[in-house]
DNA sequence: TACCGTGATGTTACCAAGTCACATCACTTT
DNA sequence: AAAGTGATGTGACTTGGTAACATCACGGTA
């Protein structure tokens, strides 16, 4: 027999997810989360999180990585709208739809505590900087960069919030395309 | 003689930010400040500020005002965008001369703390959400308030970069003029 | 078989952020 | 003169977060 249960990582998230849910974030201790995690303690969650709010946020860094990628890979002739769509897309079709129901879960947690808001919009504004450094190096200027990699974390943000909020089966690449398209007109409609 | 020195507040927050600036933030300690800010202790610094870190940001909620009333006041002819530009005006020109000194030593102390960057696009998110509400009530649709009071809160966060780095003097509102000018001719190069 | 290094964990002790209940005392009001 | 108010202090407490050191199954290697 192991001595340790394998992937204690992903019982923190779940334990850690399911207390918030019942107690709420503020509510619940760190030591309470390990041990609910099969036993383990404190320091051991401080050795996968670097913090308490980080536990439902970790790994997001890859989600700046897709994008970029995206960007990095489009054609030549690409505009930077046409560019961010990319991103979107490439970033929206990394969701599969099992990832639906957590994402539910992890919304109703976040939105009961403004330390977990404060931390999803540092990790949204990461995003958005990904994907303008991504234009960026692709040539495109500075304000127009940041502009388009604006529009598209705006668009990913909106359409994870319907994915999240609506039971029909449409998929996040749909919500996307969707919302993004609606921003493009609504840009338009500024002037 | 009083028993106690007035204005504690501002003691607090000017002794935060003189260590900051000494130490780093997170290298100085509530303690600490208290102390520098004539012999204070923890307990009155937390009856002023729920945070160390919002001891450097206490009092934007003004803002988030300054710019919903510039909007609600704006005349009944004026476009979304108008109305972010009047807005911008308002929130700009409630910045004193003096107050650039300050503004810079802030976003140098800003500029190493991550908790402080964190705090920062919290705050800058609350004063766009501040500006849509207001456009909103304006009657403006959703998608179009959330853009434009993006492109004011952007303008405003540019303005007051270009406005902080550079020695020439300036005024904050030409600053936000000039940068919201750009963001506009950006936004229809876009497309 | 015996030994050794490695990796994920636990233990203990510590610091600093933040909270709370209660005390103090100058100044004001009655 | 007594009572009340408001800003502060005190001391004790919880919890997030760090650091040094110990443990022990496993996988090799001699």
């Amino acid at each position: 027999m192991a001595r340790w249960e394998p992937n204690a990582r992903e019982r923190l998230v779940r334990a850690a997810i399911e207390l918030f849910a019942e107690q709420g974030y503020e509510a619940t201790t760190v030591n309470e989360i390990a041990e609910r995690a099969g036993g383990l303690t404190k320091t051991t969650f401080f050795r996968h999180f670097t913090d308490k709010r980080e536990v439902l946020f970790a790994g997001q860094e890859i989600h700046g990585r897709i994008a970029a990628e995206a960007i990095a890979g489009a054609p030549e002739s690409a505009t930077p709208l046409e560019m961010a769509g990319l991103a979107l897309d490439g970033l929206a079709s990394s969701f599969t739809k099992d990832r639906r129901d957590i994402g539910r879960r992890l919304r109703a947690v976040i939105a009961n505590s403004a330390e977990l808001q404060e931390r999803s919009a540092s990790k949204r504004a990461a995003l958005s900087d990904a994907m303008a450094q991504a234009l960026r190096t692709r040539g495109v200027s500075d304000l127009i960069a940041d502009l388009a990699a604006e529009l598209g974390a705006r668009a990913f943000y909106g359409a994870f919030d319907r994915w999240t909020s609506s039971a029909d089966p449409r998929t996040l690449v749909e919500y996307a395309r969707e919302v993004f398209g609606e921003l493009k007109t609504a840009v338009s409609a500024l002037e």
